[in-house]
DNA sequence: GGCAACAAACCGACCGGTTGGTCGGTTTGT
DNA sequence: ACAAACCGACCAACCGGTCGGTTTGTTGCC
């Protein structure tokens, strides 16, 4: 016995390695050209390796987009769900959300376009992968909207719709903020977008100033 | 005097009518592929004609999607304008104008995926089109929630943002119910929309009750 | 009415560039 | 000796745009 164990133990690693980098450069390459018009080739060079190479990690170039997007989103989900469990109060978690993705997005321009907008770009699949994504943030908010409501905290809503509605508007305006030439800082906006968002779904003024002036 | 005037009066109306035969065979294969897989000779052949045809009427297939893109948005804001003049108070102007444009994209399912979907993916020509066109209506929203805020019914607010997390909010829901596989009927999310979106800018409930009783 | 001259409209074969994916062969590690 | 990893020339399909040539309609003239 070797101690290594079985068989490809270096090699395991190597390929891992290269997995990675090549996902890397997708990522770079794809914020940069947007999914279409990044070559597969370009990918390789920036990964130090061929297209042979990168098609031998990845089956197709359809692949390595999905493989980036879900980990991005997963990685995204996961820290906004970190920043919730700090809070108790169904109103302030949904406020920690926001404030959670807002700053990762403004700490992480490329990877919001990537997300936001080049994705739309790139086909029906894609498309599909960004529904995925919506749904998701769109069940977080419910969830705490949901409760907020079963406790009276608000009067009762379509907490669906409101969490969609609540989507859209944070969508807009990272969307606008990344289109934006010479933007402002993302967070500037962010008290204006909570009273708004809070006030539509029948928080008390009262209560977000309460809350702003935490 | 042939009393028709000048030349190329009956070639003038043939030829604004190929013209138009290409924009609305464009406007099909658009809204079927979407842009990039929208081949010009699919155009050529829908418009009964030939990519020389097409060819001979615009100069790229770029210019077709960018008409096409210009006039939908140009009916769609007439319209939303037309709807407006007809109501006086700012609060229910508002409200017109958020009924208008969800009964138009729910009556044309093609072109408000054409206008809200596809063209994201069509490059970032496109993209800067469509960022128009949302910014075009953003400040439609903005006029009457400003003249709002200057006659008192509602509370100053930062209207910019408030204009665009609106029409964010509006199309999210829009999108939603464009992806969706058996989608109900738009206008069925329009009451609780109403009242989501009005609270959002302090409208008061009673208010708000009103505006929906009438 | 017919005809020549002209121009607008139209056709479709073709070009040039791009690019995802393949595959036979080579290197590297076990 | 074997297999995983890697290479890069090559293939095939696609597609926007061009261009030389043809058809269709218009005008001026006899």
């Amino acid at each position: 016995m070797t101690g290594t164990g079985r068989g490809g133990n270096l090699n395991d690693e190597r390929s891992r390695r290269r997995r990675e980098s090549i996902l890397d450069a997708a990522f770079h390459v794809f914020s940069r050209s947007g999914y279409r018009d990044a070559a597969v080739d370009e990918i390789a060079d920036k990964a130090a390796t061929s297209k042979g190479g990168v098609y031998f990690h990845f089956p197709t170039k359809e692949s390595i987009f999905v493989e980036l997007m879900r980990t991005t989103a997963d990685k995204l989900v996961e820290r906004v769900e970190r920043a919730v469990a700090l809070e108790t109060d169904p109103i302030l978690q949904a406020d920690a959300a926001l404030k959670a993705v807002i700053s990762m997005f403004a700490g992480h321009r490329t990877m919001a376009k990537l997300l936001l907008i080049d994705a739309l770009g790139a086909g029906p699949v894609f498309r599909q992968e960004i529904e995925g994504l919506h749904v998701r943030f769109a069940q977080l908010i419910q969830q705490h909207l949901d409760q907020a409501v079963a406790s009276r905290i608000i009067p009762p809503i379509d907490t669906t719709l409101a969490s969609q509605a609540w989507f859209g508007a944070l969508n807009e305006i990272v969307v606008r903020w990344l289109m934006a030439e010479h933007p402002a800082r993302l967070e500037e906006h962010y008290p204006a977008l909570r009273r708004l968002l809070l006030r539509s779904v029948g928080v008390a003024d009262q209560r977000i100033d309460e809350i702003a002036a935490r």
